[in-house]
DNA sequence: AACTATTTATAAGA
DNA sequence: TTCTTATAAATAGTT
């Protein structure tokens, strides 16, 4: 009697050419690998994950207990800084390679939005998520930013000389007021105290 | 002659009690999942990754091409959304899971460091990569947060009075002088043009 | 780490 | 595709 097969042969090691051969070694291979990945899983209680493309770019993934839980875990390991264990979890977070990878990523969008010269949402979520300089940043919206560097300049002797010439430019609003120019939109309007005290011995607050 | 030894044996699918045993077989298992997987990539030409942590919580990985790679990839076709094929791969990303996953840690990050009253390195890193609003932060940094609300407001009403009470400024300036106060720190100090122009018809210029 | 009897995986053919 | 079969490969228990 015939032998029914030669039965299972040695293969090469090499990417296999009878794309139909090749197909149907993808799946029961596959399935061998996440059947061995299921038993080293159950056998030692381990936690395993395994993520494949298929030739037809198709994406097969297996995880014990789930993929997604693992690939964090792998993603938050890859920091191997030995730090003080009760350090709090943001802490680590903070120094972890994950935050690291996706600061680098949010820098390339940020850069990418303002080479765009447009204000992105990635921009305007951050805005607010630091709502006590949102105020700011809108202000310096409505400047063009060749008016800034001026502006800066400006604004920092500003600082210094409103400090110091409170009292003066008071008066110089009263003796303009006296001289029969309006005050509708002047300093002297502003009705909340306005203290720039860290600088001064002591807060100057204007006043109506 | 005795065999030798009754060479492999079944064994039951359930974690090993040995504890000797299960690390040597997690090795062994170990070994031969990756060798699979290898000629997995190999045979068939497609991309795979695997990460084990073993019994001591090490961690095991390999991939073809490389695992981080494919992370990527993974992660970002998880995104489902089907959408135009031409759009900018840093446009794609924007909406990628991994993005708007790193986008909730650092919000909870810089909220962490508010509420600790702190600048901390994140905010940092961020200012730097938005440099152009830099010497803005640096400016509310020397201020109290209480200080803030405050000099918003007079912020708001300065900007809104200087460019059109800049001219009268300059000459209430002149009338200090002449008046014996020093005017060495004053507005008038100010050696770079400082333009508002954006409110204004015209810019308006302060020089010496 | 090495050995070997067995179990398990799978290449080829139907 | 799925099933079969002969053989290659992996590995449990032992040294």
């Amino acid at each position: 009697m015939a032998t029914k097969s030669k039965g299972r042969q040695k293969i090469v090691m090499a990417k296999m050419s009878k794309e139909s051969n090749l197909r149907v070694t993808f799946s029961k291979r596959r399935c061998g690998l996440f059947k061995k990945a299921s038993e080293l899983s159950t056998l030692c209680g381990v936690e395993i994950a395994i993520i494949v493309f298929s030739p037809g770019k198709k994406v097969f993934s297996v995880g014990y207990p789930n993929v997604e839980q693992i690939l964090d875990k792998f993603l938050n390991a890859q920091d191997s800084s030995p730090m003080n264990s009760t350090t709090l979890q943001l802490g680590q977070a903070l120094r972890s390679q994950r935050v690291r990878l996706l600061n680098k990523e949010l820098s390339e969008l940020l850069i990418y939005s303002e080479e765009q010269k447009k204000q992105g949402e990635e921009l305007i979520k951050l805005r607010k998520q630091r709502e006590e300089m949102f105020w700011w940043e809108a202000l310096v919206d409505d400047l063009r930013f060749e008016q800034l560097d001026m502006l800066k300049t400006g604004m920092e002797d500003l600082k210094r000389s409103i400090a110091t010439h409170a009292q003066n430019l008071v008066m110089m609003e009263h003796a303009l007021a006296l001289n029969g120019c309006s005050t509708s939109t002047g300093l002297s309007m502003t009705s909340n105290g306005f203290n720039l005290g860290h600088e001064c011995g002591h807060p100057i607050v204007y006043q109506n």
